[in-house]
DNA sequence: ATATTTGTACGATTTTTTTCGTATATGTTG
DNA sequence: CAACATATACGAAAAAAATCGTACAAATAT
């Protein structure tokens, strides 16, 4: 059962993929940074996260601890997929063109994504 | 005034943007081919979007003719944006080869993603 | 000319997502 | 130990998005 994450949760899915593990204050104060949000906001969204098991966590003391408990690449799979049909009507090149042009990749990147096509195209 | 689109009116404007202009009952026969909703459901999100200024519109007839007025391109580099923070903390190589490892891009578009990487190393 | 189909408008409801207040328990500090 | 801080739980409200029913006008078909 895959359950595709929420804008919101995919923020949290992030950080704790980022981090492997936090509690709910540690996600907090990150995501404060950058948003105006309460803190049991954030706590309860990441009791719903839990409750759809996209986190997992310990509950052994107090304060929790928790942990991502669906695989990054598995789940970036799904929406690079989702948003490429959804903006890019399933053409891998139109996104992949407009974000480079975007996220100004460093050299070593580029030749990373070089190899990877050069990979693929062997697999042809 | 960059109003971000949402999911089913993005799949709205990747129509619009394909067919240049299209009536309502047009865009809900191709969604109603993948998507199970009614003909009102339809009309209403692009009156929505027509509020937003998405779309524009011929309303001379009776049958309402209906206009993308937002640029493809932009938007997209807008959602790109958008989507290359929220899943991939900003990474456009990691996007990028999450989508081609998985959009099955022919030979031909791999050779012009290359011809776009060299290009863009040249601006280095 | 009447019945049927096809169109828009638009309010209202439902569903989904986000936000927050309050209760309560457990630590922490002076 | 008393005041204060910090934690979770959870219901409920608010906000955002999607869906639909109904009214009514205009076109088309019988």
């Amino acid at each position: 059962m895959n359950t595709k994450p929420t804008e919101s949760e995919l923020e949290i899915l992030s950080l704790l993929w980022q981090l492997k593990k936090a509690t709910v204050r540690e996600i907090h104060e990150k995501l404060a940074e950058s948003k105006d949000t309460g803190y049991t906001t954030t706590l309860k969204l990441m009791q719903i996260m839990h409750a759809k098991g996209l986190v997992s966590r310990d509950d052994a003391s107090r304060t929790h601890i928790y942990f991502p408990s669906v695989d990054e690449k598995a789940t970036q799979m799904g929406l690079v997929n989702n948003f490429m049909h959804a903006a890019f009507g399933g053409s891998a090149k139109n996104l992949v063109m407009q974000a480079l042009g975007q996220g100004n990749p460093s050299k070593e990147e580029i030749e990373e994504i070089r190899a990877f096509l050069d990979q693929l195209e062997n697999e042809k």
